[in-house]
DNA sequence: TGCTATTGTTGTTGCGTATAACAATCCAGA
DNA sequence: TCTGGATTGTTATACGCAACAACAATAGCA
């Protein structure tokens, strides 16, 4: 059977991404996180009282979809919420989420290198500069 | 702002994908199609009779998710399906079809042509492999 | 012939994202 | 200082895509 697509480099970004998501997705399952959740615990972690909005600008999520975003972290006991004005709210991690972090954080490092490990060695250095130009 | 997610190629896997993914959809939208139609179309084109359940495996697509697809592009009276036995049906470009196929064709051509364009010279002939590293 | 695998289908669920609207609050310019 | 526009968090709703379980009908092989 003949792949109309083969050789399309938007096709093959897609199925590449849908490929890795699925499997980043899968590893950390096992921490009771998805992918988006573990990349904002990050964020929170490295930039603590951030707000909301402005964390959903940095990721590009759209504000009204942080919403039940956060409320699952605070439900889950891993982020807290104070006030910094009166519409303004900044995030933090809780004690629970300064513990659980660091695991997690090391399972997406285990996961990017060993994504990194699969591209060939004389690709490998031009995967990121290459995939930075189509959105940064 | 940190981002603590710089540099790692899972991540900017995603957000790449992500971006041009938004992108073909916006131009796949000026001919009443969507970017898994617009594949399946092709697929469909460069494979006449080829069957719904070979077809999703190809793309990776659930049989059960392909019946209300293929029911899109039947209504749209782009496909045509006739029977091959009992029990399987093969997949055929309707006339409407033939006739609409070329432009999605080359509004696709024209999308990979512009992203490839953005990706700086040095980096360029590395996309492709290295993707496809990560998935084929 | 009989058993297993395959095909198309239905129904349901979850996840991620998009849009519109709203009240409360802020901030900067007149 | 006052005021109008912008920002923040939120609700509600919808769409697109993928996953799973189950089923009847059929095909193909032992």
């Amino acid at each position: 059977m003949h792949d109309p697509l083969v050789k399309h480099p938007g096709y093959t970004l897609r199925r590449a991404s849908g490929a890795m998501t699925a499997e980043l997705t899968q590893r950390l399952a096992d921490h009771g996180v998805r992918i988006v959740d573990a990349t904002v615990l990050l964020w929170i972690s490295e930039n603590p009282q951030v707000t909301a909005s402005a964390l959903g600008r940095a990721l590009d999520i759209q504000r009204a979809n942080m919403v039940p975003l956060l409320k699952r972290l605070e439900d889950a006991g891993l982020i807290e919420r104070a006030p910094i004005d009166g519409k303004s709210q900044g995030l933090s991690l809780s004690e629970e989420g300064r513990k659980r972090v660091p695991a997690i954080e090391a399972t997406i490092e285990a996961f990017e290198q060993d994504l990194l490990a699969r591209i060939p060695l004389q690709h490998r250095e031009h995967f990121i500069p290459a995939l930075d130009a189509l959105w940064r």
